[in-house]
DNA sequence: TTGACGATAGTCT
DNA sequence: GACTATCGTCAAC
């Protein structure tokens, strides 16, 4: 079952972020279908979060995807290398998101393996960065919907559903953001291999 | 127009 | 475990 819009529609997106741990992430891109099992996610709210772009609805060229209503995607380049992969939440003019940190491979592990040779099959996703190149995304994708139209979208994980804990923990690489990287805004399958290192 | 700096990963020691 | 590749973004000049 595909996730709609409307799904990410709700004003907390730290309820949401905890949410999507266990759902279906899916791509498909020139012609070639991948798709994973969240494990790993982040929540960043505009308000009043300090290690968020939008923090204090700062607006930006940049930024601007976050103030669209949720169910987009919000794709941006990380240290001139790696593009980091976020699903924006609320609804529009509230620029909050949810980084995708690490996905567990399902379909087409295949072509994740082309796309990062050498690596091995539980850490073919397993870190921000590792998640869009498996699965083959890049800036092109920032502000569009995750509908199947658009070659990217969620689904609930009905076909094989797994019993599953989910552990509450600081985010990482945010420590800039003084009291805001303490907040518990980070959320794992407890136990899952593919989960990012530290 | 310029320069400092990241929500990191891969390679080398 | 440390080192660096690499460039868009943003604020200050």
């Amino acid at each position: 079952m595909i996730l709609p819009s409307s799904f990410f529609h709700h004003s907390d997106v730290v309820n949401l972020a905890r949410e999507l741990i266990g759902k279906i992430l899916v791509t498909e891109t020139e012609g070639i279908r991948t798709s994973g099992i969240i494990v790993e996610t982040e929540a960043y709210r505009g308000a009043d979060d300090r290690a968020c772009h939008a923090h204090n609805y700062r607006r930006t060229a940049r930024t601007e995807t976050m103030f669209k209503s949720g169910g987009h995607a919000y794709v941006y380049l990380c240290y001139g290398i790696h593009p980091l992969f976020n699903i924006v939440t609320n609804v529009e003019g509230e620029p909050d998101a949810v980084l995708i940190r690490a996905v567990q491979p399902t379909d087409g592990i295949e072509w994740m393996r082309e796309r990062r040779p050498r690596v091995k099959d539980a850490k073919l996703g397993s870190g921000p960065g590792c998640v869009t190149k498996a699965l083959g995304i890049d800036r092109k994708q920032n502000g569009k919907l995750l509908i199947p139209s658009e070659g990217m979208w969620l689904e609930e994980n009905t076909l094989a559903p797994i019993e599953f804990a989910i552990e509450a923990r600081t985010r990482i690489g945010v420590d800039y953001a003084g009291e805001d990287a303490q907040r518990l805004w980070r959320f794992v399958m407890a136990g899952n291999p593919c989960v990012s290192k530290p």
